[in-house]
RNA sequence: GCCUCCAUAGCUCAGGGGAUAGAGCGUUGGUUUCCGGUACCAAAGGUCGGAGGUUCGAUUCCUCCUGGGGGCACCA
């Protein structure tokens, strides 16, 4: 029995309750059963009669007296007790329990997936970093936290693009090209220019793609070493994010808005809702209106627009392609951009509470990490994935909550021990993978389950961990927070390690070295071997980390 | 000045209004001659920064204070 139908049993106890005249109220939307903390209170509890104590205008104790009555009478469930103030504590009977081990091996991948976010469509931008340069520390983390949101989204029902916007409009652009075109005279880049090594190394790739440029008139060749420097910058960022796991499903130009017209479209819009001012020379968006410390110029005083009409724009763009929420991960240093965007949100007719969703994660950073001399002395991602792997990062960066900073230790992140979290995790799975060789060789397979026979302490409580994933994936991606992922992980992780340690799987061997028969207890632990092991993949296949057979 | 995030065990950190506040590390003491000891079990260790408030109930929600991180643009 999953907690999902032991809550649709209290459910069913609460209308039964109702229709027998017994209490008055409505049903909640959502009825949470919880593993409680200490194994004395069951294996499944629900506050349920408290919160609902008050609506029904009757003790806790005695509301949670009329559900619990019905309760016992539900196929698995072995005991059901009222404790303290009114909690329900439900003990299920060892075969129903454990039936989950099979349930789990036939959904297979798809354990864990829900339907709670049916319908939503969602736009899920991250990272956009500037094409102007590679991907560095800055990026790391919401590309890592930004692609397990997705994986996450995507595991209970919603619909998910993710998406890079590009800012390849704008000076800085030809900023960029005039860095390229300097190094590719052999000169040095100018003050304010880009004056990493990497930019020598796109002169070489522009100059073999197109030799003629270093002998044209530099007016001229501007534009065609910009766009063939962007687009060998843009590959490099692509090929990095490949390396990290990070899949974008769309790659938005924002120049495309400025050629297509997007952005003084953009602004007839904004006018005919009523929220643009022309003052001082300069076309403003009211988003004062709309709780914004300041309006916002949208064209500046010689008619070019800002960064931020563009930002209203990409808006608009990304309404009009039917997205109904829009996601935008940011860095701490982009915080009070907040306010504006939201602000664009609400005066694009939108409800900046529901329709734009704009979270803030802090830095972070990596003790004793060097700093690129090619990309002018920032830290390249591309490094940190040479240096520490992929699987390392991605797990560290998804353990911890967005809002808090963190300084990786990559000596911990290289251990092989219990205090690396990321490790410990693999070598489960490794451990269970290698277990399920040895009982295959011991002659133990999966012809036979018998779930009243996995009644060890141990095997409860990892049953018992298994059963909160689901509810882990749909929390996570409901709260936007990968992190309750990698967390339940670990915990699974060491009841499985608790396990083991405490229930052989394969037979016995005498000392003269022959084996005991193998037995439906063997193969019955196969099965939950296996679930653990289909569990741990699933879980790490969320945050983008691998679960290797061997370690 | 304004905005924002944070403050929980010696350290690094979890903790979506509920029961005795948890994990790993560190410390102390243990563990099955057999599936990987790269593991497991146990003990010690807390005024949840401070003060109010809401609530039957607050580490959790609200306000203020203290201390720390980050941020304020007709830049991109």
């Amino acid at each position: 029995m999953t907690p999902e139908e032991l809550s649709a049993a209290v459910k069913s106890a609460l209308i039964e309750a109702i229709e027998a005249g017994e209490l008055t109220l409505e049903i909640p939307g959502e009825i949470r059963v919880e593993r409680p903390k200490s194994r004395d209170h069951g294996d499944w509890a629900t506050n349920i009669a408290l919160q609902l104590a008050k609506e029904a205008g009757m003790p806790p104790r005695e509301l949670a007296e009329s559900l619990a009555a019905r309760l016992r009478q539900v196929d698995g469930v072995s005991t059901v007790d009222i404790a303290g103030p009114g909690f329900i504590n439900i003990t299920l009977d060892a075969a129903a329990a454990g039936l989950l081990a099979k349930t789990i091996v036939e959904a297979g991948e798809s354990f864990g997936h829900t339907e709670v976010l049916a319908g939503h469509v969602i736009n899920l931008e991250f990272v956009s970093a500037n094409p102007t340069g590679p991907l560095h520390i800055g990026h790391t983390r919401w590309a890592a936290l930004g692609d397990a949101i997705g994986r996450l989204l995507r595991a209970s029902g919603a619909e998910v693009t993710n998406e890079y916007y590009i800012n390849d409009a704008g000076n800085q652009m030809n900023v960029f090209a005039n860095s390229v075109l300097s190094r590719i005279h052999g000169e040095d880049v100018s003050e304010g220019g880009y004056p990493g090594e990497y930019v020598k190394e796109l002169a070489e790739e522009v100059l073999a793609a197109r030799p003629e440029v270093r002998d044209m008139d530099r007016d001229e060749a501007r534009p065609i070493v910009r766009e063939l420097a962007y687009q060998a910058q843009l590959g490099q960022i692509k090929d990095t994010l490949d390396a990290f796991g990070v899949h974008f499903d769309v790659y938005f130009s924002e120049e495309s808005l400025h050629s297509g017209g997007h952005v003084r479209g953009a602004l007839e819009t904004l006018r005919a809702q009523g929220h643009i001012d022309d003052r001082e020379g300069a076309v403003w968006l009211r988003t004062t209106d709309f709780g914004d410390d300041k309006d916002r110029v949208l064209f500046k005083a010689d008619g070019e627009p800002t960064y931020f009409a563009a930002d209203a724009a990409y808006y608009l763009s990304k309404r009009e392609r039917g997205f109904g929420e829009k996601i935008y991960l940011l860095g701490a240093d982009h915080h009070g951009y907040v306010a504006r965007l939201k602000a664009i949100a609400a005066c694009a007719g939108d409800d900046a509470e529901k329709n734009i969703e704009i979270l803030i994660g802090q830095l972070m950073s990596v003790k004793g990490a060097k700093l690129s001399k090619r990309a002018g002395n920032i830290i390249e991602l591309a490094d940190l994935i040479k240096w520490l792997g992929t699987d390392a990062l991605r797990y560290t960066l998804a353990r911890y909550p967005a809002d808090s900073p963190i300084d990786v230790d990559p000596d911990l992140l290289q251990s092989k021990t219990n205090d690396n979290p990321v490790f410990y995790v693999q070598y489960a799975h490794a451990r269970s993978r290698n277990a399920a060789r040895n009982a295959a060789a011991a002659g133990v397979d999966q012809s036979s389950f018998d779930a009243s026979l996995l009644t060890h302490e141990t095997e409860e409580e990892l049953l018992s961990h298994l059963g909160r994933f689901p509810s882990v994936v749909s929390s996570a991606a409901e709260l936007r927070e990968p992190h309750r992922v990698a967390r339940y992980l670990e915990s699974l992780a060491s009841a499985y390690h608790g396990w083991y340690a405490a229930c052989r799987m394969a037979p016995s061997v005498a000392e003269d070295g022959t084996a005991e028969p193998v037995t439906d207890l063997n193969r019955t632990r196969l099965w939950l071997n296996e679930a653990t092991a289909q569990v741990l993949r699933n879980g790490l296949q969320l945050l983008g980390v691998s679960a290797s057979e061997r370690m």
